[in-house]
DNA sequence: GAGCACTGC
């Protein structure tokens, strides 16, 4: 490499700002830093939170260092306000206004329980910045887990407070800034994007407070977060932390945040309480009726297909004896292309009745208003990771006591209702586990890692968690990691690659093989794989065409494998002028061919930024394979020869697995290839698939196949 | 010759 390269790959590292100034580190002294908190207590002592005329009642609970809150009657209507503050006053956490800002300004932390429906995301901030916390400069931040509810309720927000959105009141999702530095106030993004900034401004020195929302979700994003908000938290005192949670289960979170000292050190008026306080709102949901089964179901879809059955004839009063027949019956998931997925809210035809099947897309992602019955299985598709196959898997398991309520709660959003329990009452009082296993627990956890290591964080084994991951996903997070040149002897990132990887907001593997691409001269095309690969497909899901559709995947397929396929396909995309009639006609799905466009373009300003250069490889397939294999040789498989057809077993732990049927490579079984992914049905199948030639591999990894070799590999 | 958890940067 130039020295020119050099001194660019030298400046990508003090982006990662974080890293340089070690700001996590007990060692840390950071004057400048310092001056900045001071600053600010001075700045909030002048402006110290008004308690009004009411002061709340408050119920202390020394031994566990929590506040219960017995809420003041409402207060009476007063002449005035126009129908949306009338509106606003009349939800739940109306009445708790003053005690909310109370906690918030004397405890370091807040906890708010509060059920749907009580405006909790909606007014909190609001109040906040009516109190005073977003002047001189500072933002009140309110992070979701999804980008859909960004938008929604920052746009709602912004509608009560009549400004336009993006000024006052604004959000942040990948690919779309709408704040403007300077003026807005309230900013609502996903904490994936908070993370995000955290990269550049590792003590988020902008904000006044943090609330995060849907906590109980305990997405990996967001428990990340509250591990990284604990720590700025000791760094920056007038941080106000607010965690917003729909369970009543916020005792954990309470101790995790608990910061006070037990020998009772005296604490400076101006600093606030370190014991978190809590405080809850009720919801305003209307009744739901919950029945159980009397004795447990052996097969939960025939239970559920006969619940169904016996709803419709109970409450239809004509039941004809062709009464199935008035069933208006559709699928929801995901994956079903977005019109497919409308038509749930489309009018019912008269005289029937809806029935939506459903995966659990619709017990948080979507809500859908009007539904009276729900019918809940008990169980729902989770991920698990196993760290010493390093494989997820998908599987069929029991749901907790939050999601049932969450599913029953949906009947009653516009009137009473009716949840249908397909499980006993016993098994729900005595046997569902209160909440879900945090996906930080069931995850494969080398993008964790990564990020918390760009954040300067080294004993990440040590790292204080809302719920600690298992050890051994850790130490395997690490050793990938640490495989694929990312993470040094001391477990530190390396530089350049290791900084590179962190800034691409990729999987690491991936990140790794567009790092491999620039070197070897085909980035173009490594781009706009990984931004396929991101998408969860390219290809329409259409039942009943199978055969057209095979027949038109033929014409892409390239015999070295699916990312070959992909990029065909994509330059065929480019010269249709990215005609959706195009894609219509080939089978490809046109929102993720946008989807594809978008991410390409990220990365590629995310790649100018490293100083890496974008060149095209034209017809050699081969350097883009070995631009593959250095982030994928993990992912190596080979075939079984003289055991049973299509067959391969992986070079890592000798893991029996298949080329998936949708691949190119299906039915062609090249001696070796590398997959992407693995889905795991009643057998392991490999997803996106490529030949590679085995000595690729000592190439791109040559400790990992050199110790591999000895034990498990025999050429 | 498969089967369609869900998010996010």
């Amino acid at each position: 490499m130039g020295q020119a390269g050099q001194n660019e790959f030298l400046g990508l590292t003090s982006r990662t700002k974080a890293q340089a100034q070690n700001v996590f580190s007990k060692q840390n002294g950071g004057t400048e830093e310092e001056t900045r908190l001071l600053h600010f207590t001075y700045y909030k002592m002048s402006q110290f939170w008004k308690p009004g005329t009411e002061k709340p009642q408050i119920l202390d609970d020394e031994e566990g260092g929590i506040l219960f809150f017995s809420a003041p009657p409402s207060s009476s209507s007063r002449f005035g306000y126009s129908s949306i503050e009338k509106q606003r006053q009349r939800l739940p956490v109306y009445k708790y206004r003053n005690a909310i800002l109370y906690l918030v300004e004397t405890h370091a932390t807040s906890i708010i329980v509060g059920e749907t429906g009580s405006g909790k995301t909606t007014q909190i901030p609001q109040y906040l910045n009516e109190a005073g916390w977003a002047e001189g400069g500072r933002v009140i931040a309110c992070t979701q887990p999804r980008r859909l509810a960004v938008q929604a309720v920052a746009s709602r927000v912004a509608e009560e407070m009549g400004v336009k959105l993006g000024e006052e009141v604004g959000y942040v999702i990948r690919f779309e800034d709408l704040t403007k530095p300077g003026a807005t106030k309230i900013k609502f993004l996903t904490d994936g994007v908070l993370l995000r900034e955290m990269m550049d401004d590792p003590l988020l020195t902008n904000y006044s407070v943090i609330m995060v929302d849907e906590a109980h979700e305990r997405s990996l994003s967001t428990d990340i977060l509250l591990g990284l908000l604990k720590k700025i938290q000791r760094r920056r005192p007038e941080l106000r932390i607010i965690i917003s949670s729909a369970t009543i289960e916020a005792k954990t979170m309470s101790s995790f945040f608990n910061t006070r000292r037990a020998n009772g050190k005296t604490v400076e008026a101006i600093e606030p309480r370190k014991d978190p306080a809590i405080l809850s709102v009720e919801g305003r949901g209307f009744n739901v009726q919950i029945h159980y089964l009397e004795e447990p179901a052996s097969d939960y879809l025939q239970a559920a297909v006969s619940t169904v059955l016996s709803i419709h004839d109970q409450s239809f009063l004509d039941p004809a004896p062709q009464h199935c027949s008035r069933l208006f019956v559709l699928p929801l998931y995901s994956g079903l292309s977005r019109a497919d997925q409308d038509l749930i809210f489309s009018p019912t035809p008269r005289g029937k009745r809806k029935v939506i099947v459903s995966t659990n897309i619709a017990e948080t992602s979507l809500t859908l208003e009007g539904i009276v019955y729900v019918v809940d299985s008990g169980f729902s598709k989770q991920r698990f990771y196993n760290p010493i196959s390093d494989i997820e898997n998908l599987v069929v398991a029991p749901i907790s006591k939050a999601s049932a309520r969450q599913r029953a709660g949906r009947a009653g959003r516009v009137r009473s209702g009716k949840c249908y329990r397909l499980y006993t009452e016993e098994y729900f009082v005595n046997e569902m586990s209160a909440e879900g296993i945090p996906e930080m627990q069931r995850s494969n956890l080398v993008s964790c890692v990564i990020q918390l290591k760009a954040l300067g964080i080294d004993n990440i084994l040590g790292f204080d968690w809302p719920a600690s991951p298992a050890p051994e996903a850790m130490i395997r997070a690490l050793e990938v990691l640490y495989s694929l040149g990312i993470i040094d002897d001391d477990a530190k990132l390396t530089s350049p690659i290791g900084f590179q990887v962190a800034e691409i907001p990729l999987d690491p593997m991936i990140s790794k093989m567009i790092l491999s691409g620039s070197l070897l001269g085909c980035l173009e095309e490594v781009i706009t794989i990984a931004a396929i690969l991101s998408v969860q497909s390219i290809w329409v899901s259409v039942r009943g065409v199978q055969k057209e559709m095979d027949e038109v995947k033929l014409r892409f397929a390239a015999a070295e494998g699916d990312h070959v396929t992909y990029l065909n396909v994509y330059k065929a995309f480019l010269q249709s002028g990215k005609s959706s009639q195009w894609c219509y006609k080939n089978f490809i799905n046109y929102h993720a061919m946008r989807k594809v466009m978008e991410t390409r373009e990220q990365l590629k300003r995310i790649t100018q930024r490293l100083g890496i250069a974008l060149k095209s490889c034209e017809r050699d397939t081969q350097v883009l394979r070995k631009a593959i294999t250095t982030g994928f040789f993990a992912n190596a498989c080979r075939l079984e020869a003289f055991s049973q057809a299509g067959m391969y077993k992986t070079i890592k732990s000798s893991q029996e697995v298949y080329i998936h049927p949708s691949s190119v490579l299906f039915r062609v079984n090249p001696k070796w290839v590398i997959y992407n992914s693995i889905v795991s049905t009643d057998r392991h199948y490999m997803r996106n698939v490529i030949a590679i030639d085995p000595s690729w591999l000592t190439e791109a990894a040559p400790q990992f196949y050199h110790h591999q070799r000895g034990e498990k590999v025999a050429y």
